[in-house]
DNA sequence: CCTATTTGTTAGTGAAGCATACAATCGAGC
DNA sequence: GCTCGATTGTATGCTTCACTAACAAATAGG
C-alpha cells in the first residue's frame, strides 16, 4: 500500500547489485587485503612476502620443478616468476640448473639455508593461519578453501 | 602394522600444514588474484581499477562522504586514499569541498561524469560478478560473503 | 594558550602484475 | 638437414598499490 507502481522493485530485476556490501569481488579483495596486511606483519621480521614464501614452500614440495611450471602454479607469468626467482636466488635461498633433457628449462633447488629460511617461515604461517582460521569451525574452513578454489581452478 | 613406530605422526601435533594447498591464506591470493584479472580484462575499456570503482560506488552511496571515512570503509591508508581520489578528481569523477564545520575534512561528490562513468562500470560489474558466482548456488555464495566479511570484519 | 589528535598532502620505497622484445632451445613437418 | 612455430627464460619499462615518513592546517581538550 504505502509502495508505489513501482513494480520492478523486486530484485534481480536488471537493475544490477544494490549496494557495494552485496558484492562477492569487494569482499575478497578487502578478505585478501585483511589476509595480506597480516601476514606482511608476521614476517616482517624475516623479511619475505607471500609470494616469496609459496616459490620457496613448492620447490621444497617439487624439487627441481621448472621456472614456468611454478609460474603455472602459482599464477604467476613469466616475468613475475623471474623477478622473484631471482631475488631468492640472490639471497640464497634456491639455485638453477640448466635442465639436460631441455636446455630452455632452469630447475630449481633449495638451498640448504633456503630450506631454513622456509622452516622458520612455517612456523610464522602456523601463526597467520591460527589467526585466520580462529573466525571459522574447520568445517567452515574445508568449505571455505572448497569454494575459494573453484575461483581459481 | 605397516607404519613404523612415528607416534607424532597425526596431524595437528606441531609440524605445521602438510602441504602448501592446505594453506587458506594461499587460496584466498589465488582466489583474489583469479578475480582481480577477470575484473582486470572487464574494465580494460573503461580503464578502472577495483578500488576506483569502489571509491566511485561508495561516493554515489554516501555523498558528501570525508575522504578519511572513505578510506576506513576501503581499508585504505590516506596516503592511498589521497593517490585514488586525486586520480579521480584529475579525470573529473568527483571534486572536493571543504567541510563548513571541519576544517581539515574534504568532502566528496561525484560529478555527473563520475556518475555516468559510475553507470557503465555497474553493469561491467554486473557481468563480473555473474562470471564469479557461476560456480555458487545463491545460498553459497550467502554464505561465503559472509565468511569474507568475517575475515575483514 | 598550549598540546595532542585528526586530516589531508607530498614524496619516496618496494612488491607485484603486465606488456614487450629478444635469444636460446625444442619439436614437427618437409 | 632445414625451416617454422612454440616454449622457455631473460631484460626493460610502465603501472597500481600499500606503506612510511615528514609536514601543514584545523580541531579538541586541558
Amino acid at each position: 500500500m504505502a509502495q508505489p507502481a513501482l513494480i520492478e522493485s523486486k530484485d534481480g530485476a536488471g537493475q544490477g547489485p544494490a549496494s557495494l556490501d552485496s558484492v562477492l569481488g569487494f569482499h575478497i579483495r578487502l578478505a585478501h587485503g585483511a589476509v595480506y596486511r597480516h601476514f606482511s606483519e608476521t614476517f616482517a621480521t624475516l623479511g619475505l612476502t607471500q609470494k616469496q614464501v609459496s616459490t620457496l614452500w613448492l620447490v621444497a614440495e617439487m624439487p627441481g620443478i621448472a621456472q614456468s611450471e611454478l609460474g603455472n602454479r602459482l599464477r604467476m607469468d613469466r616475468a613475475t616468476a623471474m623477478s622473484i626467482v631471482s631475488r631468492m636466488q640472490e639471497r640464497g635461498y634456491l639455485w638453477r640448473e640448466r635442465c639436460p633433457s631441455d636446455g630452455r628449462k632452469q630447475l630449481l633447488h633449495l638451498t640448504d639455508e633456503g630450506r631454513n629460511a622456509l622452516d622458520q617461515a612455517k612456523t610464522c604461517i602456523e601463526e597467520h593461519e591460527r589467526w585466520l582460521k580462529s573466525r571459522f569451525t574447520s568445517d567452515e574452513v574445508k568449505k571455505l578453501v572448497e569454494m575459494l578454489a573453484r575461483i581459481h581452478e
